[in-house]
RNA sequence: GCGCCCUUCGUCUAUCGGUUAGGACGACAGCCUUUCACGUUGUAAAGACGGGUUCGAUUCCCGUAGGGCGCGCCA
């Protein structure tokens, strides 16, 4: 039995949890579900001007609110500095890395001339075989050396990529990069192969904006003698216009969906989707994508984020997710979006109750949680009702007298549910021989201010006796 | 500029070299119907371009074009 899998979800917090970042997670979750393995998190936070503590909390609490669960103790690649510098240290004893005393002056020389010539900008390898006296001489002029890999200048680096396949370098092309700054702080570079080694990391799935890296970093492993970790490097998502993802478009923190009414479910249905297949199937359970996810299955060209698409997958969630359920989504919600800290202080028990009863007709409509909320107002809206325009058109286009007419019916009823009501309303369409819509829509509109909304004749069972021949008073 | 990657309906995608190129979203039309939805039926809609290889290419190879990513003592 081969040894578990490790992944890990390695996030830097300069800022929110965006859609690529969950989606990265979420396969990282998926993959370490299936094989039974583990899957970590950890902070690159080495860079102390750019990270926050807000970033830190608004990343875990997206990966909360997503459904995604690490394993173990959440690992601050900062805090395993000394860790880093140590394996540097031991780079250098062993002659597979070199001080290096180029200062910024010679470096930013080397790029201008490389420019000039067309030439990618590569270290040129100065100090990678100075002797010690060279090295001496310019640390008595005060000068303080970064430690670089001795890269292999022939030959070539290979990345046997899980999703891209081999992809080849020629080391000529790969310069001695920096593993030590001359501050004695580890670069990015560094401190993710370490932290990956040390937390035993088998399988690291990110995006493909690190393919480059992943073949430095092969060679850092490679210096080491590590084994290095099986890679998967995914497609990026792009916004609608195929341009990266920008606060333009969809790069929006995995919180704006939750304020947008999304549910994770559906959230992550739609992100495993994108960029993954299994045959025709769009709709997964959570078991049922674990059962089904595989990296061979990850396609290699960027998707773009599609909104109509979400919304669609959101609908059917919220149609398939049980009423007790979805009430208990729209009260954790409620908090984060506009309006809905007024709305849940109204949520008494009374509330809940009608709610609960209308949600049949509420979920079948809506496409996200705010439009649910939204379509539940008459459920809350005191009299006498605001009405919007079109149901104002209906009133005022003869609707009033319809109410008229309809209210001693109405007022007859005493079992107040929707067949006894139906009834007497079919009866007066009947009489009259008005089309039953004829009827319904200003009813709609004096119980709703609308002119949608579910089944009229379940609105009234909802609303109530009292209330909804209040309501229809108000505007006959 | 250099390196790497990508390219099937508007979008997400299926296709083990031989298919009427399939599904989903969206669009449009019909049905259902008290509105809006839901549901349902149907229609339009794709292999970037040019060369090869092959009896046969969407599929394999090369080139072109377009797009993306990377090229820091950032991560």
């Amino acid at each position: 039995m081969p040894d578990p899998i490790v992944t890990r979800f390695a996030p830097s917090p300069t800022g929110f949890l965006h859609i690529g970042g969950g989606r990265t997670a979420l396969f990282n979750w998926l993959l370490a579900k299936k094989l039974g393995g583990k899957m970590l998190l950890r902070i690159e936070d080495t860079d102390r001007a750019r990270s926050t503590k807000e970033a830190i909390d608004a990343i875990l609490d997206g990966l909360h609110w997503l459904g995604l669960s690490w394993d173990g103790e959440v690992v601050y690649q900062f805090a395993r500095a000394a860790r880093h510098r140590e394996v540097a240290e031991d780079m250098l004893a062993k002659g597979k890395a070199y001080h290096c005393y180029a200062t910024p002056e010679e470096l930013e020389a080397m790029r201008e001339e490389a420019k000039a010539q067309g030439k990618p900008m590569r270290y040129d390898g100065r100090w990678r075989d100075r002797s010690e006296a060279d090295r001496q001489e310019a640390a008595a002029r005060g000068l303080k050396p970064v430690i670089r890999l001795k890269a292999p200048q022939t030959g070539e680096t290979v990345v046997e990529d899980l999703v891209q396949g081999r992809v080849t370098w020629a080391n000529e092309n790969l310069d001695d990069l920096v593993l030590l700054r001359s501050d004695g702080t580890p670069t990015y570079m560094l401190a993710v192969v370490v932290d990956d080694h040390d937390m035993a990391v088998t399988h690291i799935i990110r995006g493909d904006d690190h393919l480059t890296n992943a073949a430095r970093q092969t060679q850092i492993y490679e210096a080491n003698g590590w084994k290095v970790p099986a890679m998967a490097h995914i497609p990026l998502i792009h916004g609608a216009d195929g341009a990266k993802l920008s606060k333009r478009h969809g790069a929006l923190g995995v919180d704006a969906y939750r304020a947008l009414g999304y549910l994770p479910a559906a959230l992550r249905n739609y992100l495993v989707r994108l960029g993954w297949s299994f045959g025709d199937q769009e709709i997964f359970s959570t078991e049922e994508m674990i059962a089904a996810f595989d990296l061979k299955n990850v396609g290699r060209s960027p998707a773009r984020f599609d909104f109509a698409k979400l919304e669609n997958i959101n609908g059917h969630y919220m149609r398939h997710t049980p009423d007790a359920e979805l009430m208990a989504a729209i009260e954790q919600v409620l908090p984060h979006i506009e309006g809905g800290p007024d709305i849940a202080a109204r949520l008494d028990g009374g509330l809940r109750a009608k709610w609960l009863e209308a949600m049949p007709g509420l979920k079948e409509r809506a496409k996200t949680l705010v439009e649910l909320i939204d379509g539940a107002k008459f459920l809350y809206a005191s009299r006498p009702l605001a009405l919007d325009d079109k149901a104002c058109d209906i009133l005022d286009k003869g609707g009033r007298a319809v109410l008229k007419a309809l209210l001693p019916r109405l007022e007859a009823v005493t079992q107040w549910d929707a067949a006894t009501l139906e009834a007497a309303v079919r009866a007066e369409s009947e009489a009259t021989g008005q089309k039953l819509g004829m009827l319904a829509q200003p009813l709609r509109a004096a119980l709703t201010g609308r002119s949608t909304s579910p089944g009229i004749f379940d609105v009234f069972a909802v609303i109530g006796r009292e209330e909804s021949l209040a309501r229809i008073r108000d505007q006959a």
